[in-house]
DNA sequence: CAGGCATATTGCGCCAGAACAAACTTTGAT
DNA sequence: ATCAAAGTTTGTTCTGGCGCAATATGCCTG
């Protein structure tokens, strides 16, 4: 495998504070993945034998249904690490994690866990500085679940996204990954038929375009008006 | 203050590795506080200056919507600690606290926080688990919300009340705790009307008996059937 | 024990959104 | 070009459960 250039860990959160030397020791461990889009990189209840950094691509977390229902838990964009059961005291992991598009990810054994966290300054408040993000998103995600209507659920949802992985366009927003409806239905609680009249009807008033398996907002103002807005 | 017998938190898990001097020197450290029933610990996004341990009694976590709604998050049993905003890397905290009934707790200031991390072996690891955990917790909260009905959704949420909670009485198992429609129906998402129907057909088939302010199990078996089936 | 307040029950109408159904479009493979 | 598969749109029907409103019941206070 080709070595691995420093200066891809060397910005990230997690490894900033780091020397030089520390994370040639760090990328030395390491082993790189490519997963095609739609890969599934580990599954739910697995025994957590790795954890993993993003370098590229997108990859979410779901859970699937006795029935057989999708139900997403989070994206994870490019630059995080995840798959970090044992930062939650877990020896499986919580979730399902498959990719969303091409993804290039490094992994560790998880057995190294405990010395990247006690060696490596920075490592452990940034781990659970991310952790406690996730933990915020989920409560967020929460709230809207139980008192936000479907379509300011959608709208925020949309939202978020873009904030996360939004890419400047011509003519709006563009939402960096292949999306269809019905991933935006399994991360709402609703259809993908619901999900699919809604987007036409945001498209007529030219709030978003979409196209086939792609979405770009135009104006993010009326998403918020009505993401918020309480309807009579 | 009255001194704290270490036999106090001997037995708790964050505490359960440590010595007796160990003990006695945290002790030392922390102030007791007794709150009313229904009264507020702290609020979401205050200051997180302190951090808690439930000796006695049951809080709730809770957010509290711009248009005045509530949501439950998550409900704390005696003997877990909770305000534990460092371990996710937050200088605030992530949710309003009140407690359900009368309530004991240790406090401590936060600024103590990295040397309890650092100097008492297993108060991390346990820490950690606390919030996996809790994580754990939230997520299946996401996927009911997503997936069930609200006949499922307050089905399990009785059933996880039972489980965590639950005290063996004449008749079935009793919730330990005061707790209304309104309060179901916060943890739910739906309406104190709906829950207090269900409820109501509940009570009519035996499956569950209910006065003012408190509800009783008789039929767990029958709740979980409802929680699960999928209803033509 | 009277009055007042918080909590609970119940009936009714209505509508957002799910379920069902079917056609259409884009993409990619042969 | 042709075909198949995946994704999307749109129409119609139906219902769970919310909103509103009135009433009942237990609980606390003075």
């Amino acid at each position: 495998m080709a070595k691995l250039d420093e200066s891809l860990l060397a910005h990230l959160p997690p490894f900033s504070l780091l020397g030089r030397e520390q994370i040639r020791e760090i990328l030395d461990l390491a082993t790189s993945q490519r997963f095609e889009e739609g890969a599934t990189v580990y599954h739910e209840s697995e025994d957590a034998g790795r954890f993993y950094l993003l370098l590229d691509g997108t990859v979410r977390a779901l859970h699937i249904t006795p029935e057989g229902e999708h139900v997403t838990a989070l994206h994870v964009p490019a630059g995080q690490l995840f798959g970090i059961a044992r930062a939650l005291g877990r020896s499986t992991y919580p979730a399902t994690v498959e990719t969303v598009s091409e993804a290039i990810v490094l992994w560790w054994p998880m057995s190294l866990w405990p010395q990247f966290i006690a060696r490596y300054e920075g490592f452990a408040t940034e781990t659970y500085r991310t952790v406690g993000e996730r933990l915020g998103e989920m409560q967020t995600r929460i709230i809207e679940l139980s008192v936000l209507h479907v379509e300011q659920r959608v709208a925020s949802t949309l939202l978020r996204l873009v904030d996360q992985t939004g890419r400047k366009a011509e003519g709006g927003i563009l939402i960096d990954f292949p999306i269809t409806r019905q991933d935006l239905s399994d991360m709402t609680g609703t259809t993908l038929h619901t999900v699919s009249r809604l987007l036409s009807a945001w498209q007529k008033q030219g709030i978003v375009e979409s196209r086939r398996k792609q979405i770009m907002v135009c104006e993010p103002q009326s998403l918020t008006a009505l993401s918020t807005a309480r309807p009579a």
